[in-house]
RNA sequence: GGUGAGGUGCCUGAGUGGCCGAAAGGAACGGUUUGCUAAACCGUCGUACGGGCUUAAACCUGUACCGAGGGUUCGAAUCCCUCCCUCACCGCCA
């Protein structure tokens, strides 16, 4: 969430920003200024208030140890008159607080400046492309009749184990899978990354921290029994790894990669677009995650698009990278950049990797800071991206590839896969 | 799921009503000493939100925080209630 001090300091700035990402409820900045000007006004109060009551209580402390009874007793009353005053400013002010918490939380993290201004996907920017769109031949067809040919997955017997958008990967199918997460994770570990296996679920704490509560709740997967929600991303459960901790400013950047699965519901999502691989409800993904310093977090966001490029070229697909337009970037980035591949049977773009700079919008809210020597605590800036997301990957390598005699795999993928094409 | 124990600062750990924002030890940081390392000695060593001063910082000051929330009391880390979590043993299970 914003930081309210900045909010102050920079009200026109914020505003403008908020325009540009298309957010409507500009009102909520006033209420979240004239909230903390209560907050403080009835902070002041309490606190005098409480101070009176503090020195009085030693004070009949005295008087009780030197067994001056009455004059104790007559302390007492007084105390008891400014508590009767205390107990209505106290819930004054914790509901003051609640709701500029509340209202704070409905404010979405400001867009950088170099974010191009726009409502649509339309409006995104193309930063470059990469990789060569293949010329297939003419009786070329989609990934899912591929991975029927070959059998490497099975979306009907998804639908009969849990539902529709659970597909079964199988025999090849399988084993690609598991051969392009090693390669990601070797991938990521050769560049300095820390690898974790975090939980699959998270507890409401964890959620918010990142961004998927309150706003998101529908997104995900809820097991209510135990109110814990499974992850839509690595995302939540790698960035949550430090919630709460105050690093030294020599540990920074931290720079985390996890394969996990990952749960999204989708809803409301039909027709075309969900066919085949195109939109799953558990996929799997690797992805990244850095604690920077602040001065640095535009630095490392650069770092790793080029790192997500590499990885791309190295199987071989071709790419765009989009710098998303102010109304298509999620509530929590500041500057995202989209990484789509080209899936030459269904002739479309699909995103395979987000990659995302949160400033301070993430370890604001999970309190995740740094300090330098003789500093004092300062918020962290949060980055994430995927490396990559693997059902599209996996489409397009089978769209792209396929010959009459097999799809031959990039090269990278040989010695994990255990052969050099799948026939 | 059952039974029991417990949640205190970066860590260990003391503290059962006022002198406790909290002993002690360790770690860490700064310094002295030292040929180097080690050791020894000295010092520093929480966070948040207010107020004052200031260009700002430093500094001074108030309040809160000993898992979370509520209660008792003039006064709570300490007593009471609720919740959350952790650990141990048993049961069940991969």
């Amino acid at each position: 969430m914003l930081q309210v001090p900045f909010i102050r300091q920079n009200k026109e700035l914020v505003l403008e920003r908020l325009a540009l990402k298309n957010f409507k409820e500009t009102g909520l900045v006033d209420e979240v200024l004239a909230l903390d000007d209560k907050r403080k006004r009835l902070t002041q109060e309490y606190d005098e208030t409480q101070a009176q009551v503090n020195s009085l209580s030693k004070e009949i402390g005295k008087l009780m140890a030197q067994g001056k009874k009455e004059e104790g007793e007559a302390q007492r009353a007084a105390v008891n008159a400014l508590k009767e005053k205390l107990g209505p400013v106290n819930e004054e002010l914790n509901a003051t607080e609640k709701a500029l918490h509340d209202t704070l939380v409905k404010l979405p993290n400001l867009p950088a400046a170099i974010v191009p201004p726009g409502k649509t996907p339309e409006e995104n920017v193309e930063v470059r492309r990469g990789g060569d769109i293949p010329t297939l031949p003419a009786d070329a067809v989609p990934h899912w009749d591929l991975a029927k040919k070959y059998q490497l997955i099975d979306f009907e017997l998804g639908n009969k184990i849990t539902g529709s958008g659970f597909p079964v990967f199988q025999k090849q199918g399988a084993r690609l899978q598991r051969a392009m997460i090693q390669y990601f994770l070797d991938f990521n570990l050769d560049n300095g990354y820390t690898e974790y296996a975090p939980p699959y679920l998270v507890n409401e704490t964890s959620a918010f921290g990142t961004g998927q509560l309150p706003d998101k709740e529908g997104q995900m997967y809820h097991a209510t029994e135990d109110n814990y929600f499974l992850i839509p991303t690595a995302e939540v459960p790698l960035t949550n790894i430090y919630r709460d901790e105050i690093v030294k400013d020599t540990d920074l950047p931290i720079k985390m990669t996890g394969y996990t699965p990952c749960f999204r519901r989708e809803a409301g999502s039909y027709g075309k677009d969900v066919r085949g691989l195109n939109r799953v409800h558990q996929f799997d993904k690797v992805e990244l995650v850095q604690i920077v310093h602040p001065e640095k977090s535009f630095d490392a966001l650069d770092e790793m698009v080029a790192h997500v490029e590499k990885l791309l070229n190295t199987l071989q697909l071709p790419y765009r990278i989009l710098r998303l337009c102010g109304g298509d970037m999620s509530f929590a980035s500041a500057i995202t950049y989209d990484f789509e591949v080209y899936s030459a049977a269904q002739q479309k773009w699909l995103e395979v990797s987000s990659v995302s700079n949160f400033e301070t919008y993430q370890t604001n809210r999970m309190k995740i800071r740094f300090k330098e020597a003789n500093g004092k605590p300062q918020l962290t800036h949060s980055l994430n991206g995927s490396s990559l997301a693997l059902p599209r990957i996996m489409a397009c390598i089978l769209e792209n590839n396929q010959t009459a005699a097999g799809i031959p795999l990039p090269a990278v993928l040989h010695r994990y896969f255990g052969a050099d094409k799948i026939a």
